[in-house]
RNA sequence: GCCGAAGUGGCGGAACUGGCAGACGCGCACGACUCAAAAUCGUGUACCUUGUGUAUGUGGGUUCGAUUCCCACCUUCGGCACCA
């Protein structure tokens, strides 16, 4: 038999081949163009570690693919891709190495930027940023320097993890164990306090619960709205007793009666001035340890109660009653005033520790249809909901009215208002590091805190560092860096040693993209009109906090400032999940279950690790990797190959009903797919695409190939598949002869006809359980399947001679028969 | 501990608005091709006590009908403010 072979399907060829071919048309390069409407594509950057990982094809390669399917529904597609230089990793490595963190870092970059190409991405290269350049930095300080004129940014002094040895900061991830000791030299880590910069993001907290006019995952809006915390309370005024004010807040002024004792958290004032009055061993002991706890331990609801008593007392503004303020680590400083009433009998916290220390429990509250409850002999915090009793002119009041009742009164008498407080609290942005963006900032022993004055952005950061081995910041012991004139009275001064948060970099990355390096302002202008804000983000739910509030917060202040437009940055949001190792652990170096995505491109390209990507796990969940299944991937892609590129042995011959068969399926897998893009479900687009080969294959076994069906199948086939493997489909679409390129042709539409079927499949239950199965046409009216149905054997048989109950039709699907 | 999410065959997953549980793929079995193997193609594949049978983490509830809604519990994963 005469045989004409069909190419071998050769991944990397034709990958190299597109990759080439694509740069040099710029295909991908976006430019306004105000006919077009415009997507920008946003995916979070990677922080150059060194190597692309299995996690950032994850995250990249759907976010990629969605791009390209907007592309050919006719927008102006901007991908942008970058690297969020600055952090922790880079000076490690400066340390354990002694290698600059900037020769480390941009080699990294150098390398991953690469891999990054080896996805046959469309990213636009042109707009890539990375924020440890100073043409970057100088904007990231810039925007410092705004927060800080406008009343965003102020000092404070707060407590960090610091080891006394190393003499340096501690991040959380370099505190280890139980003990608290430091990750380099084991010495049990201390607080120190230190005067840092912070943004006033709490501002802005009551806006940030608003998600109007953004279409966010309801999960990250949930763990956002949590995370910022919002109480209604109000604000009570106790009296020490050298008549100094003491201000509590409470969620529950209605038990103000009940209140027995006070607690202030070990970092209060009040504590430092205790201490400073005289030698108190006890207490020193208690704050020095508490010191040493992490919030997570001291939060914990379920964590044996300790405390201190602290020798005073205060007034209870309500009833003059005087009460003991104990010092306990259960109140944190940073929420609310940093000091509680205490209402044992209806709050259980302040329960166990009444009862640890023998403090008297009154009861105050009488809670609905139960006895009234004994503060001497209960065993728990009663329900704090029902009427109130004990607590002189409120008893009586019911539940419902007196939270609004007892404010009133406060406020009445002048001892408390209603208030809001939120558990959200101002953004900590110092960090005692080198790797980062200097803090634009002069310290003058007579002016204070000068900004750089704009025409000296950026502040560089001096290359000629000395690495201790201990982590100690290199700007602080650099001999001549920090020394400068006050830009105000020409003072000695001295530079802010500090660097910020990397957070402070990520939040304004989007703007960067728009005009890479910009001189003049940190975008232009024009840009930002055109593309901002962001249409979708994609990226780790990891973030969901954190970078997500930040950058919310920053577009706000911005927009406040006259830098940005509207009241968000980024419209839609999707959030992958986490592909976990094979072992189901979460991947690392020291597990060593890493899956090295540049393995699998050389073994099965490029179109294969993205198709597996997208298939393989629901996008939004992650999954544990599965080295074996993306056999069937590969086995995908060299499907389609032959497919298309291969003759049948019968050549259009097929009959009728093979044809419109055929028809129909594309036409319902363009409906199925077009939704599945639309809803970020790309497991399913691939499998859809899947299901249709199986189909097309059947087809072509029947002698399809050749009919105008055929074609216009292969056709439609390959401009779906197209953003999921773009070389192969390139590849392909030219070896057909069809006009370069497929990725700039139009996403295909169902033609709803030929996506009709003919008969539909009723299911037959009695009493809700399957009977039978009937096929019916289309048309049939439900009377007409009613009819045709309690006609079957199956069902006669079922129903034992009774007479239907009821009959249940869900038209077009099923019937039920309740006997 | 707190906040959030998820539990479906041997495995990853599918099931659109409460309506056929297990699409698609892996794996496995058998067959075709081959001297043979690989690759490829084809067929089959939830379970059992084989029947008006059981089954979507466990136990309850709502409903004609529940993987889907409600309650309680268990397990796993993400975040918890200096990893990014």
């Amino acid at each position: 038999m005469e045989e004409k072979k069909t190419p071998v399907y050769n991944s990397k060829a034709i990958e190299e081949k597109w990759q080439k071919r694509w740069a040099d048309d710029k295909l991908y390069e976006s430019n306004i163009d105000e006919n077009k409407p415009k997507h920008y594509a946003l995916t979070m950057l990677p922080y150059p570690s060194g190597n692309l990982h299995i996690g950032h094809w994850y995250s990249i390669t759907p976010s990629d693919a969605h791009a390209r399917y907007m592309r050919m529904k006719g927008y102006n597609v901007m991908f942008p891709m970058g690297f969020d230089a600055f952090g922790l990793p880079a000076e490690n490595a400066a340390i354990k190495h002694n290698i600059h963190p900037a020769s480390w870092t941009f080699s990294n970059i150098d390398h991953m930027r690469d891999q990054l190409k080896s996805m046959g991405s469309m990213f636009d290269w042109r707009r890539e940023i990375i924020s440890a350049k100073p043409e970057y930095y100088r904007w990231t300080q810039w925007f410092f320097l705004q927060l800080y004129k406008n009343g965003l940014a102020y000092q404070k002094f707060s407590p960090v993890d610091w080891c006394p040895t190393c003499n340096t900061t501690l991040a959380r991830e370099q505190v280890w164990g139980d003990d608290r000791h430091c990750e380099r030299c084991g010495t049990p880590v201390i607080k120190k306090d230190l005067n840092q910069w912070y943004f006033r993001i709490t501002k802005y907290a009551e806006e940030l619960l608003n998600f109007d006019g953004i279409d966010w995952p309801e999960r990250v809006r949930t763990l956002q709205t949590n995370w910022i915390g919002r109480s209604e309370g109000a604000a009570v005024h106790f009296k020490l007793e050298n008549g100094e004010d003491l201000e509590v807040f409470t969620t529950r002024p209605d038990t103000l009666w009940g209140v027995t004792f006070m607690v202030i958290a070990p970092e209060h004032p009040l504590v430092k001035e205790i201490l400073s009055e005289g030698d108190n061993p006890e207490i020193a002991a208690y704050v020095d340890n508490a010191a040493r706890s992490s919030e997570i331990e001291r939060s914990s609801a379920d964590r044996e109660k300790t405390g201190v008593f602290s020798g005073r007392y205060a007034i209870n503004p309500v009833n003059d009653k005087k009460i003991p303020i104990w010092i306990s680590d259960y109140v944190l400083m940073g929420y609310g005033t940093g000091a509680i009433m205490a209402v044992p009998a209806h709050d259980q916290r302040d329960f166990e520790f009444a009862r640890k220390f023998g403090l008297e429990v009154i009861v105050v509250v009488h809670p609905d249809g139960e006895e009234l409850p004994d503060g001497a002999t209960m065993t728990q915090a009663a329900a704090a909901h029902g009427t109130i009793v004990n607590s002189g002119p409120m008893t009586g009041v019911p539940g419902d009215v007196a939270f609004g009742k007892v404010c009133d009164w406060l406020e009445e008498k002048g001892i408390g208002h209603k208030t809001t407080t939120y558990r959200l609290r101002d953004w900590l942005v110092s960090r005692q590091r080198y790797w980062g963006a200097p803090i634009p900032i002069i310290h003058c022993p007579h002016c204070g805190a000068v900004p750089v004055p704009d025409d000296q952005l950026p502040v560089l950061l001096p290359d000629d560092v000395e690495w201790k081995p201990t982590g100690e910041s290199p700007l602080k012991l650099h001999p001549t860096w920090k020394n400068v004139k006050c830009p105000i009275c020409g003072a000695n001064a001295e530079r802010d040693t500090d660097t910020m948060d990397t957070f402070m970099c990520s939040s304004w990355y989007h703007l960067g993209y728009l005009s890479p390096y910009f001189e003049t302002y940190p975008f232009d202008k024009k840009e930002y009109d055109y593309w901002m804000p962001v249409d979708v983000y994609t990226g780790g739910i990891e973030h969901a906090t954190m970078h997500l509030i930040y950058t919310r917060f920053f577009h706000k202040a911005c927009r406040d400032m006259g830098i940005t437009k509207g009241d968000e940055p980024m419209l839609k949001l999707r959030n992958q999940g986490m592909v976990l190792g094979e072992d189901q652990q979460k991947m690392s170096k020291s597990r060593g279950n890493v899956v090295d995505p540049d393995a699998l491109v050389a073994r099965y390209g490029a179109d294969t690790v993205r198709a597996y990507l997208m298939f393989f796990a629901r996008w939004e969940m992650g999954a544990p990797w599965d080295s074996k299944g993306i056999e069937g991937s590969a086995r995908w892609v060299r499907r389609v190959w032959t497919m298309f590129l291969e003759k049948s042995e019968k050549m259009n011959c097929a009959d009728a009903e093979t044809l419109r068969t055929l028809r129909r399926k594309v036409h319902q897998t363009i409906k199925a797919v077009t939704r599945d893009m639309e809803a970020f479900q790309f497991n399913t687009v691939v499998s859809g695409l899947m299901e249709l080969l199986n189909d097309i294959g059947k087809a072509k076994t029947a002698g399809a190939m050749g009919s105008k069906e055929w074609d216009e199948a292969a056709d439609i086939y390959l401009r779906m598949m197209a953003p999921v493997a773009p070389h192969i489909t390139e590849e392909i679409w030219e070896q057909l002869g069809k006009p370069y390129s497929i990725h700039t042709q139009l996403w295909p539409e169902a033609d709803a006809a030929a996506a009709q079927d003919d008969v539909v499949t009723y299911v037959v239950q009695v009493n809700g359980k399957l009977r039978d199965r009937v096929d019916l046409p289309v048309s049939v009216s439900d009377e007409e399947a009613k009819a045709e149905v309690l006609a079957r054997p199956a069902v006669i048989a079922a129903l034992e001679g009774k007479d239907p109950k009821k009959v249940i039709i869900v038209p077009k699907k099923l019937i039920n028969i309740v006997k």
